[in-house]
DNA sequence: TTTCATATGGGGGAAAACCCCCATGCAAAG
DNA sequence: CTTTGCATGGGGGTTTTCCCCCATATGAAA
């Protein structure tokens, strides 16, 4: 038997993922949280094998709790949901011991799996999330980028914000008094940076980092 | 029998929705969608009774599909799951005929209530969306004009929202089967309406518009 | 009934973005 | 002392955007 604690701010989703895992008979649900606290205090009492939470959550989020009960030598593990891909949060949550880093867009087989790895102790990541973690340790110092902006130069950064803003190329040129050639080169520079290859991402990127908006 | 096709862009949500209706006894899903698109097809050759879909979901959104359907004719019930409150949205919601608005917050019950609302033709609205509401109705007046959105179509909403998404013209004229003359005319069309000029600034006015992030 | 908005489609062309190739100078880090 | 990153600049080419011109069909509104 899997002893579960499932934790969510949404209650639908909460429910969701309760109905669904309910569907494997070696599962059994103990109690379900709203937020990182009730999980704490759920977890300390009824002490589960897998606690399966959303990152995302009011008061202490998916991280701060792992790390609590990481804390507490509370021995559950944790299999970690997410709307998005984020490269920090599954590099921090794998130092707090998480067990699994699961994207809600992945299909909901492979969560039970993530849950099923977990319960023996075995790590489980997302196709998508362990392709790039590798990719991480093969070349580790690089970019230590806890914020993708840091990896952009200064100048890179100030030109990235005036194509936000809607400046054309030979615009920008014009207000920084350098040629249109190197603001196309910056520009081309960013996109490889950023792994953006239209504008329409960039401008989404700067408003996603407050450069402009 | 009520027939049901659930829409979410996250898989697992998706099935955890699918995973709790289905403990409904009268409740039969015929079929899931992960966008607005899907749903208009699944729902032209199913014929649901119900539509229970996420309002942020890539391509159309649920609002946008709550639209098309009502255009074409189709007389599925639409119930929307929303991740917060926003008076906008369900303001637009109530206008395109959707019959329930439900905050992923609320209790999975709540969902079961709106679709069984819905299939009888009743509405159900999370009862923090229909408080506002309600002192909505008694000043009627002062806003809904202003709305920059309002003055597009339902097509060049659409439209709007995948080219910011980062789809060129042709991208979007294959996703659509239609012309990517057609494409460059609404695109021509949605600039004079917005007076915005470049692409920047359509993606910008997306994002605050909500269409896409 | 005529007008208007919507949605569809096409030709053509200037500007911008995007993709290679190439280079120089400087400063920091190995 | 060489490499690496940053910032600068150019040549040349394809694709995409953006701006005109043109048109047809439908359905709603005046």
């Amino acid at each position: 038997m899997i002893h579960i604690i499932i934790a969510d701010d949404h209650a639908i989703v909460r429910s969701g993922i309760r109905a669904l895992l309910e569907k494997v008979e070696e599962v059994h649900i103990l109690g379900v949280a709203a937020d990182g606290e009730e999980v704490i205090q759920l977890a300390e009492k009824l002490m589960p094998d897998v606690i399966v939470m959303d990152i995302m959550m009011p008061r202490l989020n998916g991280i701060q709790t792992a790390e609590k009960l990481r804390a507490m030598k509370i021995p559950s593990r944790v299999v970690l949901l997410s709307m998005y891909f984020d490269e920090v949060l599954v590099h921090q949550a794998l130092q707090y011991g998480v067990k699994g880093y699961v994207l809600k867009t992945s299909l909901s087989e492979e969560l039970i799996r993530a849950v099923r790895a977990a319960f023996r102790g075995d790590s489980y990541l997302s196709e998508m999330v362990s392709g790039v973690m590798v990719k991480r340790l093969n070349n580790p110092q690089e970019m230590d980028s806890n914020d993708p902006l840091s990896t952009l130069s200064p100048r890179e950064k100030e030109i990235l914000k005036l194509i936000a803003e809607g400046h054309t190329s030979s615009e920008i040129a014009g207000m920084l008094f350098i040629s249109e050639k190197t603001i196309e080169k910056h520009r081309a520079h960013l996109m490889e940076k950023l792994d953006i290859h239209r504008l329409a991402g960039l401008v989404r990127f700067a408003i996603k980092h407050r450069l402009i908006d």
